[in-house]
DNA sequence: TGCGATCCTGCAAGTATGGACAAAATTGAT
DNA sequence: ATCAATTTTGTCCATACTTGCAGGATCGCA
């Protein structure tokens, strides 16, 4: 990534894939997403979890995740005309079939990078 | 990315699964290593296989990423000392576990992320 | 001596990524 | 008038990643 841009072209779905998914919170994001929709600010207090007291996301930095994200067509962007802004983001029908393979990637890595991943090394 | 650096600490396995695979041809190395031991040379005429007649791969290219393969623990190098060199590349067993996991990326980018994905999009 | 085969590395450059900071936009409440 | 709430965007920067070119090292053979 990153990740991967200058994609070969078509032809590679692989690429294709990573770089859709390149960026630091994208999967969390789908991953979060998957349980239903989710507002813009929840989705931000959501990303909070998880990470040991670091750095809060920059709006700036989610919104062009979010961007991205529905450009990709993994998730919908839902603006109800309120005010104060509301706004909902849910997953499309391709990110609901995506979250499979997020399922798949979290089960593998946990299994294979935690912690714990070191005695499994051990024996090769 | 693209890619992701700068990973949540440990604790996030899909982070650490985006640093693993980070870069151009880390998941089609592992791809093409899936059906057995292959020589540096032969990896890289593989990889040509398939990019429409765009660059080759720079040496350079592939020793960083066979490289850092090997330091993720999802090949093994293993360098007969004969001269000419040879070495060849294999999965670990890590690297066959991860496998499905890739088979898993390819079938969902083939059917959503190819030049045929339009059509499934049209159905929103 | 010169060439072939095979794999590895040092250095430099282009590019994207994550982040900081501030501001816009709207409407109701104080 | 002023503030509050919520989401989005504009501009800029430092970093670090990815990539590419060119060169190097080894040994045998003509």
């Amino acid at each position: 990534m990153a990740k991967a841009r200058a994609a070969p072209a078509r032809s590679c779905p692989v690429a294709a894939f990573q770089k859709m998914i390149s960026g630091k919170y994208k999967l969390r994001i789908v991953w979060d997403l998957k349980d239903g929709p989710r507002r813009y600010g929840e989705i931000r207090s959501g990303l909070l979890r998880g990470m040991e007291g670091s750095a809060e996301i920059t709006p700036r930095v989610l919104s062009r995740e979010l961007k991205a994200l529905t450009e990709s067509g993994l998730i919908d962007r839902k603006d109800f005309g309120e005010v104060p802004p509301k706004v909902e983001y849910r997953l499309t029908r391709k990110g609901k079939s995506f979250v499979p393979v997020v399922a798949a990637i979290r089960q593998w890595g946990d299994r294979n990078l935690g912690e714990s991943a070191a005695l499994v090394d051990a024996a090769e």
